[in-house]
DNA sequence: AAAGAGATGGTCT
DNA sequence: GACCATCTCTTTT
């Protein structure tokens, strides 16, 4: 499996974020495919970037094909992939992935839930796969980075569902949000 | 099946 | 002090 290179991620994030389904996140000894996806842009009023740079979203601002991961609601993570040019503030976000390997390690990170449940949501998935803090900013093009994301050959759907960007309460309109059917 | 509410803490005004 | 790019459990249809 090829780990997707900087110049992937190196775009809007509007483009980014449909090509990023059906590739694979590899973290925490655990593979998933990604089914669903968000794109943010720093001139999006739902965005963190949208207010300018601040400590929080500093990783956001900054290469394209880094983590940024950020805290919220008290106790969850949520995880993005950094795109576009430094000083852009985009990001596209990883709302979930269909468990393909090391689903052990997924059950014990997610102890109790059904399957189906593992990481069917943006703080689900960062649960499942152990990321938090500790992996923002982290380079998942780095080639020994322990957090990427690979392309094993399976195409983007030819008809993704599309459609409006859940749990913000601005820019609600954009239809910046893609999934598997 | 859908709707509502509580948990819980960092960040920014 | 208000606001969260959420999740889970409980209550209501």
């Amino acid at each position: 499996m090829r780990r997707l290179r900087r110049t992937f991620f190196a775009r809007a994030s509007t483009t980014v974020a449909p090509e990023l389904l059906n590739k694979l996140l590899v973290a925490g000894g655990s593979v998933g495919r990604i089914v669903e996806v968000e794109a943010y842009m720093a001139d999006d009023p739902a965005s963190h970037a949208f207010r300018g740079q601040t400590r929080r979203n500093a990783t956001m601002f900054g290469k394209a094909g880094v983590l940024y991961v950020y805290f919220t609601y008290g106790m969850h993570h949520c995880a993005n992939v950094v795109t576009g040019s430094i000083g852009d503030g985009q990001a596209v976000l990883l709302r979930a992935v269909t468990p393909v390997a090391g689903i052990d390690e997924l059950r014990a990170r997610r102890p109790g839930r059904p399957d189906r449940s593992l990481a069917d949501g943006p703080g689900k998935l960062c649960q499942a796969f152990g990321l938090d803090l500790r992996h923002d900013g982290l380079d998942l093009c780095a080639s020994e980075a322990p957090v990427w994301i690979g392309d094993d050959g399976v195409p983007p759907p030819a008809v993704p569902l599309i459609g409006q960007r859940v749990g913000i309460s601005v820019g609600v309109d954009l239809p910046w949000r893609w999934r598997i059917q």
